[in-house]
DNA sequence: CGAAAGATCGACAACGTTGTCAGAAGGGAC
DNA sequence: GTCCCTTCTGACAACGTTGTCGATCTTTCG
């Protein structure tokens, strides 16, 4: 009497419905509903009669009859679309969100975009298919605008760590600017003065962003900006590692070096440890990664929070959904700037600031 | 004109349906359902028109009324439920799982679990009730016979990582006793004899299996069991750092150490570098993680493969639900081991083997 | 030229549920 | 005993879509 090898006549994989559990209990079929969303005004004796019935048949409403058939047609499941699921920033997020929409019921989608404008509108369609109740994005394009129909149709958007283009939604982001800044000061203030300075993508807003804070932190230092010492677009740790180890090898190279994201900063780290330099440049990360206390020296990183992140803009999209309709507004995050080792390493004695 | 402050009269939320495209188009519903599923059978006239009213109107499908309607039943979506969405092993089950997904246009509801059993039955039946295609599951409960009535109904389900219990369904699964044997006989090979074995909860099956492997190895080396070298239940790394701090300051401590779990290895490691012995005591840990090759030493490990993992179950619950009905059967992923430094530590000279 | 066959289209019912409304049953005041 | 009010229950329609089937139009062939 397995359940695999039931002779399963066709018509008996049919689920049960309302209606069966009512002839079950002998009720009708609305008394059953009323049950199942626990209405009041059912007396306890039909109430029981029917809990035993559903028991017995072991119902589970069908919650896609129940969303087309409502007023608010609720489907208590949102959507998420983040950078790449497998990456832990994005992975911090995801377990935020879902520990904010699990308790209340609803469940998550998500899916990775890498990045790619066409997979986010195509994405942002299938939840829409799927008529989710709210879309918590973090933008892979600059334009969110095709997003105005959903919006206007009830959907509740949030942007998460890029902000929205296009389109009056709510954004929650981490201080970029500042955060960046922070560490490049940070490096400043041990006595560096050749900084160099190694990015993602620079269409993403965050790294444009971050490579604003740096140049801010050079110039309220009245020092001057090296080309030499900066470059853009390293999508992935062997790009960014070659580019170091061109810099860290080229004639006046930089004493410290500060890297705009994650997985930069270990292809960094890679050239370092290549080149032996490990314990004699400096180096301040940004985004925090884990074991990056356990490398030697442990790397001293601007850490962002994706854990409160992720946390806002759940509690942000829930508020939405629930009916809240002030303005979009922006929510900033801060960031915490790390010590661990890496970036308190001084400067040679010989590159000191000239008198 | 923004969409969020247009004057949203509650009527003109509606969105529109396939009715108010065949308004616009002038032809049937019916019509309008058969361009929009690609049924054979319409003049290229009236495709075309109707083509031209879903752009004009923005009209995306009600997968939930089409679900409802189909014979089939199908929502295009299967849900995930996962240990924790935020380790690195969960997360890139889940990538993998949605690679193979989202190109057949099926979306992934994920969850995590926490290794708790209630929350396990509390999950599977919240994608019941949203009708998911199939459920791929990590089971955190030894027991799934509660999915009797979800399969009986139509619903694809596979195992992954653990087998299921009580439930004829198909697994992909590690090779965790034979890989824990090849991590230990590692270490015996470089003359170790005294082989400390740190390990996860013992309720997890993995983790047991994981524990035959170490014995069975030094069984068939001829060595005894010394249960002062056996730590069970270290569910944090914390727990693994006090336990190996304790194991290695004792009276005989071990010479190499072999940890059965991520997390394990992590804390091991923080002990072995706080008593300065992380280039004495040689360290074997099952399951790669990110970073492992760049501390010092680089950690050896018994690499699982989640990508295939997650791949593997994902196409063979896409072919049980397009009809498979084969019975169900274990497949099982190899683990590599991948030599780094600290596996390859040799003993101490006076504990070589006794002549 | 008529009839049969094929191609194209639409009317209608039904999927499983909830909102609306009306009816039945019970209780209290006169 | 009548009336009204409250409490509980059920009949019915509708949500947006697809399966079935019949109607219409065009083409082909004898």
């Amino acid at each position: 009497m397995s359940a695999w090898s039931d002779d399963a006549d066709p018509a008996d994989r049919r689920r049960p419905t309302m209606r069966d559990v009512a002839g079950v209990a002998g009720v009708s079929l609305k008394t059953v509903s009323r049950v199942v969303n626990g209405e009041s005004g059912v007396s306890a004796d039909l109430a029981d009669r029917v809990g035993r019935a559903i028991d017995e048949l072991d119902f589970r409403p069908n919650i896609g009859a129940s969303s087309l058939r409502r007023t608010d047609g609720r489907t208590a499941t949102v959507g998420l679309l983040l950078e790449d699921v497998s990456n832990p920033y994005s992975a911090a997020l995801q377990r935020a969100v879902e520990d904010v929409a699990i308790p209340r019921g609803v469940m998550v989608f998500s899916a990775s975009l890498d990045e790619d404008p066409a997979r986010e509108r195509e994405l942002a369609r299938a939840f829409s298919t799927r008529r989710a109740d709210g879309l918590l994005l973090v933008p892979a394009g600059d334009d969110q605008s095709y997003l105005a129909s959903e919006l206007r149709a009830g959907t509740a958007i949030v942007c998460v760590d890029r902000a929205a283009g296009g389109l009056p939604v709510d954004s929650v982001l981490t201080t970029n600017a500042t955060g960046a800044a922070d560490g490049v000061r940070h490096l400043l203030s041990a006595g560096h003065r050749r900084i160099g300075f190694l990015s993602d993508r620079l269409l993403i807003s965050t790294a444009r962003q971050r490579y604003d804070g740096y140049t801010d932190a050079l110039r309220i230092a009245g020092l001057p900006l090296d080309p030499a010492l900066v470059v853009h677009d390293l999508s992935d740790p062997a790009l960014a590692d070659g580019a170091a180890t061109v810099m860290l090898t080229g004639p006046h190279p930089p004493t410290a070096l500060f890297t705009a994201q994650n997985l930069v900063t270990i292809g960094t780290i890679r050239a370092l440890r290549r080149l032996g330099l490990e314990r004699r440049v400096a180096l301040v990360g940004f985004d925090d990664f884990p074991l990056a206390d356990l490398l030697t020296p442990g790397v001293t990183v601007v850490a962002q929070d994706p854990t409160t992140i992720g946390r806002t803009a759940a509690n942000l999209l829930f508020s939405r959904i629930a009916g809240d309709t002030g303005p979009p507004a922006i929510h900033l995050v801060p960031t915490t700037l790390i010590r661990r080792g890496s970036g308190e390493i001084a400067p040679p004695a010989q590159s000191a600031p000239s008198p």
